[in-house]
DNA sequence: TGAAGTTGGATTGTCGACAATATAGAGAGT
DNA sequence: ACTCTCTATATTGTCGACAATCCAACTTCA
């Protein structure tokens, strides 16, 4: 299905997994406070688990922690949005090229047929799946690309902070049908197992995205 | 001087520095189990501090750990090796590219006095200093690049495990001289603002790096 | 009034003890 | 001899208490 971790065995995996939805998806509001004692209360366990989740959220770039002071929720700003989605070009990117060379024939099938359940929902207009849908492709390229190193970044802190500023900043937009062009055109390209024109087409689709986020945001803030 | 860290603090900080140049440096060595209660003793704090370190190393691929069981060092193969260098190309090839654009004029004068520094030294044939000028010209152009992100993710976990790659299966190798010419033309390139070049540049400099530690290892293991 | 120094309260950092889990080895059965 | 089960032990996971540190409010002095 979805992205999925390996499943939380430790009761510090779970209040890890807890504290970062509650703050991906704005529970806990950006730039707020974290305190041990109130989230150990909170979640009940105990302080030492606390610390190690907010110490696991500060490696995702999720919080920010000084000595002998505390952690803060990360703030949202454009500048950030946009150095992420540098990195985030970057790195699938070289996901894409490496899935060009890497895929199994199977999965490169898969990926086809994932694009054509997406092309009846854009056709229906079923909207609200379109953000899984996009989230699940750029998933498979990404565990495509046979890197572990790739797959750990992406999956485990830059897509938890992409999805942070969608959905805190409310995005969901049109772009409905050409980001579907766009995805076409990444396969075709996956599936000729041409993985320089797979990385050009990967990069230039992050930088429309970006550049379709950024002027919204212009507006607000 | 060197890639320095903030001043560490706690001394959880000072656990975690003394740890990684352990691992990073061969002290523990490639594969081998970190028991807790035994560090604890070694550095003289308690297992708290020890878990946390170990944590930060995990997070920066020097160790892997599994719940119930324990942390090992990571062991150092071949692909390891070769996907490593994949990230690095896609990371340090987007920070030369936003170097070329965000780095003040300043910033690129000293880049190149860096280089002349380098120029002196590689005719005198000071081999010892060659590793650390390079470690020296990559930071620098990674601090160019003005993206906390990237900074971040390259100097506090992709970096540690280049060297740990470079120490233990000694590399140092020629491609001393060939390596300077190519700072030079990725220097030029920044200095004439041309970020399409110098990530090009950057990116088949970080290839053929990759290129001929692979042939070395290739004969050995 | 304002600036520097001091103290009290609250928060984080560190520790040792206890609980939960995995693994190696002994023992029984075939 | 081999496999399976079960137990013993060592190691990790979790907890509550204590120590160190920061910060704000208050006092003191020019």
């Amino acid at each position: 299905m979805s992205p999925f971790q390996e499943a939380p065995v430790t009761s510090s995996d779970k209040t890890f997994i807890a504290l970062r939805a509650d703050v991906v998806e704005g529970v806990i509001k950006a730039g707020a406070k974290l305190s041990e004692a109130e989230l150990s209360t909170n979640y009940g366990v105990s302080r030492a688990v606390v610390r190690e989740a907010i110490n696991r959220l500060e490696n995702a770039s999720l919080v920010e922690r000084k000595a002998n002071v505390g952690a803060k929720v990360v703030t949202l700003t454009l500048d950030g949005l946009i150095q992420l989605y540098q990195v985030r070009e970057a790195l699938e990117g070289m996901a894409a090229r490496l899935a060009a060379q890497n895929m199994s024939d199977d999965e490169i099938e898969e990926l086809q047929s994932l694009l054509n359940n997406h092309a009846k929902q854009v056709k229906n207009g079923e909207s609200y799946y379109q953000e899984a849908g996009d989230v699940d492709f750029h998933y498979r390229i990404v565990l495509g690309s046979h890197n572990q190193q790739l797959i750990s970044m992406l999956t485990n802190n830059i897509y938890h902070l992409v999805r942070m500023y969608r959905v805190q900043l409310g995005m969901a937009g049109p772009r409905v049908t050409t980001a579907f062009a766009e995805h076409t055109n990444i396969v075709q390209a996956i599936s000729h197992r041409d993985a320089e024109l797979a990385e050009l087409l990967m990069r230039r689709h992050i930088l429309y995205s970006k550049n379709n986020i950024e002027a919204k945001l212009r507006t607000i803030p």
